[in-house]
DNA sequence: GGCACTCGAATTTAA
DNA sequence: TTTAAATTCGAG
């Protein structure tokens, strides 16, 4: 679903500059996406990129594959989707070869098959979901014709289409009258969401929904309540009245008090986003209250969750379940999840926000883009050529398996440092090739550190701007925004908010350390470093970079309550050192340990923790006899009540079109005449002008703000 | 036997 | 040391 998600645009996420924590980006006035239906969609946007699709495990893959990776898989996937389906079709039409043959799917530009047009329109432009959608219509037609005769043949499914006025008029009412609504999407193959996950979900062909008056359980399985009603209503483009009523009530939170439940919503509202996306914004997608029991499942046991509805049943309701002939079994599920309903203990959570999200659309700079493509490329080459050089022989830089045989097997550099720890692999305690082992080992051969600048280019994506020496010719150095390569829509401007250290201000906060929160009081100080010149000792300008790092790592290790083992393996020192460490920090911060084992011992008594926002996560092996076992259990407690908030903040901040999260970073598009107005919700600070925390809170929830102009390329 | 695809294990990184 | 994601690579 993710490929299907983003066969239609080449979008990708950046992570964030740790030093940028608010930026804007304005819209480049020489960009001018096209908004409007009628304008002609970009073409061949990603056409060059077809040169990306290598097979995996080519000895010596080419550079343009390297780079940029999110968007080559992408693209893809979005070809080899197409091509499945071609192949899905052609599989379907044999079939029915009557009917089939005018329906083999061709790309409408070009008239050529899907499978033989290289030309890229398809998959680019606003048209173009609707254009996918549309080619293989003919093939609706004939499959859902004969699922709906399948459906229908039990008399108890109305068939929206051949209904008669009154008739539609009628169900129209029950709509707006009906208690609840449960419903589920239909797929061209006759499955539903219900069904176990395919590995190509086929296209959607229409929805079953059961408008229940009786929100009871107490009905017989698989029977409907005298005023219940089952509709088919078949997915189509142009939103007839019916459906127009349909969709509005199901996503227009029009009867907010009323229910709606979809067993895998997210998906639902998405598939709805995209196909009226000239009908529907996602504005009024958000208002919508729907129950979701796949997110009722993995709330009631985020350790388990279900992983299908079969599961779920199984798992959550106690009745036997038959398995009757197909169009009663459709009556039966939908009826199960009423049941389901029924038994419910917790709300769900917005999937309009994560479904509106998915559906957005980020257009890119094609040009830009394939600059720094070039540019990195080139770089790239050379790094690797260096690397061939100094290990004496032709290797895959990307493959860890093979950078441990040159580095440990033939030029042996372990043997050269036996008074450092080199960290080893978690499995199966081989030399690790990580970036705290390469560190290690810097300096005794030159291949590690091509390693590291190569990895920053090829792995490490969380920089902002990069000074790249490319040693040809000419010694050249070249700064790189991958952030201006993203174009807000015309009038838009992206903001991201980023949340600053969060899990060590929640710490903070949970444990009034009146150490560790004299560390925020200053909100200009870089926090680790202040947090290495306290416990320390020594004062601010004294700290290395390398103290800087371990105080974070042992930040993140006292969280997740990493041994000393595990510790001295991340930072590369001795166990005893880093043991050291450790009650040195426990001692500087007394609250914060008293903090941990409060929350342990809460834990044991209680069987859950809460996080902030008071969801509970239960930990059936707190009490385990399993020393071991129950240690985990320990660990997951801490963990959730300091981490598992970050989601939530994630989740409370929405009055604008969020385009993506990522870990603490949230990017909204907000449009330009909003653009303060949003940023002061967002922070409260930027809307008051002042840099003047708010006083309730121990900062938790503080984030810095930082304006990037793409037109200037520079911070403010 | 070659080739494409899928799956799971192992490794690495981020927060 | 937790959770989540991306990637390689061998096996089917």
């Amino acid at each position: 679903s993710a490929a299907e998600t983003r066969k239609h645009e080449a979008f990708q996420h950046q992570t964030p500059n740790p030093a940028a924590k608010i930026s804007l980006t304005r819209h480049p006035p020489k960009w001018e996406p096209p908004r409007s239906s009628q304008q002609k969609p970009r073409e061949g946007r990603v056409s060059e990129w077809k040169s990306a699709r290598e097979p995996r495990g080519t000895a010596s893959p080419s550079h343009e594959t390297r780079l940029l990776s999110g968007a080559r898989i992408e693209l893809d996937a979005s070809k080899q989707t197409q091509q499945n389906w071609q192949s899905k079709i052609e599989e379907l039409s044999r079939e029915s070869p009557g009917k089939a043959s005018k329906n083999t799917p061709f790309c409408k530009p070009c008239k050529l098959k899907w499978a033989t047009c290289e030309t890229k329109h398809v998959t680019s432009g606003p048209k173009s979901f609707s254009e996918a959608v549309n080619t293989s219509e003919p093939l609706t037609h004939s499959r859902a014709g004969c699922l709906t005769a399948s459906l229908t043949s039990d008399s108890r499914v109305k068939d929206a289409g051949k209904l008669n006025p009154d008739e539609k008029v009628q169900m129209f009412e029950m709509a707006v009258q009906a208690k609840v609504v449960v419903l589920t999407m239909v797929y061209q193959d006759g499955s539903t969401q219900l069904d176990p996950e395919q590995k190509l979900t086929p296209p959607v062909c229409g929805l079953l929904i059961l408008m229940k008056n009786e929100p009871n359980c107490s009905m017989p399985e698989g029977s409907l309540g005298p005023n219940d009603t089952l509709v088919y209503l078949k997915l189509e483009h142009t939103p007839a009245w019916a459906q127009q009523q349909v969709y509005q009530r199901v996503l227009g939170g029009v009867c907010i008090s009323q229910l709606v439940v979809c067993y895998k919503a997210k998906d639902l509202l998405r598939t709805v986003l995209q196909f009226y996306r000239r009908d529907l914004s996602w504005k009024q997608v958000a208002g919508c209250h729907i129950q979701d029991p796949q997110v009722s499942g993995w709330l009631l046991d985020p350790t388990d969750p279900s992983s299908c509805y079969q599961d779920l049943l199984n798992k959550h309701c106690k009745r036997p379940h038959l398995t009757p002939a197909l169009g009663a079994q459709k009556v039966s599920l939908s009826v199960n999840l009423l049941i389901i309903y029924c038994i419910r203990s917790c709300e769900s959570i917005n999937n309009f926000i994560v479904s509106a999200m998915e559906s957005h659309r980020i257009h890119v700079d094609k040009e830009a883009l394939r600059r720094t493509s070039d540019l990195l490329g080139t770089k790239m080459k050379q790094l690797e050529q260096e690397a061939h050089r100094a290990a004496g022989q032709i290797f895959l830089l990307t493959s860890n398996t093979q950078l441990r045989t040159v580095l440990f097997e033939k030029l042996r550099l372990h043997e050269r440092c036996e008074n450092k720890k080199l960290p080893k692999t978690t499995g199966k305690q081989q030399q690790s090739t990580s970036e705290a082992a390469l560190l290690q080992l810097q300096d005794l051969h030159p291949l590690p550190k091509i390693i590291l600048e190569y990895r920053q280019l090829a792995v490490n994506d969380d920089f902002l701007s990069l000074c790249l020496v490319l040693t040809g010719k000419e010694e050249e150095v070249v700064t790189v925004h991958p952030r201006a390569m993203f174009i807000p829509q015309e009038g838009c401007t992206f903001l991201a908010a980023d949340f600053c250290q969060v899990e060590l201000r929640l710490l903070a906060h949970l444990s009034s350390d009146p150490e560790l929160l004299r560390i925020f009081t200053n909100p200009q100080a870089d926090v680790f470093t202040m947090l290495a010149s306290q416990w320390k000792g020594m004062s601010e300008n004294e700290v290395t970079s390398e103290d800087r790092e371990h105080a974070k790592r042992i930040v993140y290790s006292v969280i997740y309550g990493a041994g000393r083992e595990r510790l001295s393996g991340i930072l590369g020192v001795s166990s005893e050192q880093a043991s050291r460490f450790q009650d040195r920090f426990l001692q500087t911060y007394r609250d914060v340990q008293a903090f941990i084992q409060k929350t342990i011992q809460q834990s044991h008594k209680k069987g859950y923790v809460l996080s902030i926002m008071g969801r509970r996560r239960t930990l059936p092996n707190i009490n385990s006899p399993d020393w071991g076992v129950r240690m985990q259990a320990e660990r997951q407690a801490v963990n959730f009540v300091v981490q598992g908030r970050k989601t939530d903040s994630a989740q409370c901040i929405c009055f604008s079109q969020l385009v993506a999260q990522l870990h603490d970073e949230l990017l909204y598009e907000v449009e330009d005449s909003q653009v303060q107005q949003f940023a002061g919700k967002v922070h409260p600070v930027l809307g008051k002008n002042s840099y003047t925390a708010p006083h309730n809170f121990y900062q938790p929830l503080t984030i810095k703000i930082q304006f990037f102009s793409s037109k200037t390329s520079s911070f403010t």
